[in-house]
DNA sequence: TTTGATAGTTACACAAAGGTAACTACTTTA
DNA sequence: TAAAGTAGTTACCTTTGTGTAACTATCAAA
């Protein structure tokens, strides 16, 4: 549990995982998903999650550059974990809001 | 998620959820029970978990007095999911030791 | 009267996480 | 020559979480 914590234990690396769970995305396209984050908290989220080997990060050269971020099958194996904290978190607040 | 993890998303917190899984317990046992842990921590993690209605407190009026921790029935939904996240972490880590 | 047990509290400090705003580097387009 | 787009970085600050050590209150027993 205090490993899991340690990589998942901060206020927006579970939202940028879920965010993640059905799609790749680019770093632009996750800063406009996920409201309210700053650029340098998503910067540094995401390069400890590839560290932890939860997401894959892949550099296009081109240009302009592009960066595609998914999820590794750990990173996949979270999902479920996520959903049922989400379902957890609608049954005792029921307030719709869950993300 | 946000929310989730404003309750959960600390170091301790899920180890005392854990910990309450299958028992009661009282301050000195959870002292006792969680090592390393510092009273200061455990009294506000205690605390926190009670305003959000994840654990429930007992006072006896005994001498010497006696506090009991039970987790409610909101806390015990998490059970299933942290055993989950523990799941997570033996499968992908494999070193035996997931608390 | 001092010790022991229980369940904390208080003061202080440190480290990590998060926020804001300005800046960088590269190249294409106007 | 200047703006626009992408993917960041950097400096600085505040908030939150955690840690240590000493202290409190109450009563019983020695």
């Amino acid at each position: 549990m205090q490993r899991s914590m340690g990589i998942l234990g901060t206020r927006w690396k579970p939202i940028i995982i879920y965010t993640l769970r059905d799609r790749k995305a680019r770093f632009g396209q996750l800063d406009a998903l996920i409201e309210n984050i700053s650029r340098k908290v998503l910067t540094s989220s995401l390069k400890e999650l590839e560290e932890d080997g939860i997401i894959l990060r892949e550099e296009f050269k081109e240009l302009p550059p592009r960066v595609e971020y998914t999820l590794t099958q750990k990173g996949k194996a979270l999902i479920p974990i996520m959903c049922q904290l989400a379902k957890w978190n609608e049954e005792y607040y029921a307030d719709g809001i869950s993300m």
